[in-house]
DNA sequence: TCGAAAAGCACCGAAATAGTGCTAAAATAC
DNA sequence: GTATTTTAGCACTATTTCGGTGCTTTTCGA
């Protein structure tokens, strides 16, 4: 069902929600209190995403994460790469095919993928937030 | 990663594989043999298919399946949808799902979504076939 | 009546996923 | 310096999904 999987969601919704707390450090258990995620997962997620660049962390009290630029810049395909690996609809779009060979659709497919990865990279997660949402998103 | 299950690909080989042999009857075993899949696999899924009426089955030596409508007629969405339920990125586009009370993603989930739905439903088994759509590809 | 083919059902094993435990390192506060 | 808060890193288990198969029945044509 091209779902995505649960930490990808969590990881868009910790976002998501540092996006609506800009330049402010949020740690893994406000974060958590407020969405209703799993501590320890999210935290794994959170750190997946520190390791990438796309979040910035600091430790000891009143730390947390807060994103490196503003969510207007963060396209979900971005997201979803780090999470779990590259948009791709079928094996051959990502490493290799032992069917290749014998494959009559693969290059229909390779353009399913590409309209599926371009409406990833053309939303960005400051697009996920209901229009009035919380804060505004000036830095 | 989004993908598509081997369910589905199968479906959509042997779909294109249909439309190259209008009104044909083709049986699994000349299909696998074609395009070298795992024929029991390949039978369970064109018998979902079949289930579902996008192709059509006759028994007995001469039979096999061939598909009810043209494949111009056939979007990605529909297929996708007999072999592995709902085109949803998220429980709750599909079920329900035991966050949306805090979720701050949910809209935005949605409005992806429609655009992936709208995305395979745009695109037809005829066009996964690559350019000279009704050439017979064997031989 | 025989063989080719789909239909139906049930099952297994492997892989991906969700989630947890535990320890270390850093930053802060006293 | 010690305690506390918080991230970092690693490894592991349990569950679910998925890929694939076995076997029997039904239908059809020759
Ligand atoms: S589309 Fe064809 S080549 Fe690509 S992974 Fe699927 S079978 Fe392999
Ligand atoms: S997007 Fe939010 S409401 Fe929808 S399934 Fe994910 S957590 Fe639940």
């Amino acid at each position: 069902m091209l779902r995505l999987t649960r930490r990808s969601e969590y990881g868009l919704m910790a976002l998501a929600y540092l996006a609506s707390r800009p330049r402010e450090y949020c740690s893994v258990r406000e974060i958590v209190e407020e969405l209703k995620l799993p501590k320890r997962l999210l935290a794994e997620v959170l750190k997946d995403l520190s390791r990438a660049g796309t979040v910035e962390a600091t430790r000891g009290p009143g730390g947390g994460y807060r994103l490196v630029r503003s969510a207007e810049e963060l396209p979900l395909a971005r997201v979803v790469e780090i999470l779990e690996g590259p948009v791709a609809m079928t094996d051959c779009m990502a490493q290799t095919c032992e069917l290749e060979a014998s494959c009559i659709i693969q290059t229909g497919i390779g353009r399913v993928t590409s309209s599926i990865r371009n409406v990833l990279e053309d939303m960005t997660v400051a697009e996920l937030l209901p229009a009035s949402s919380e804060a505004p998103l000036a830095v």
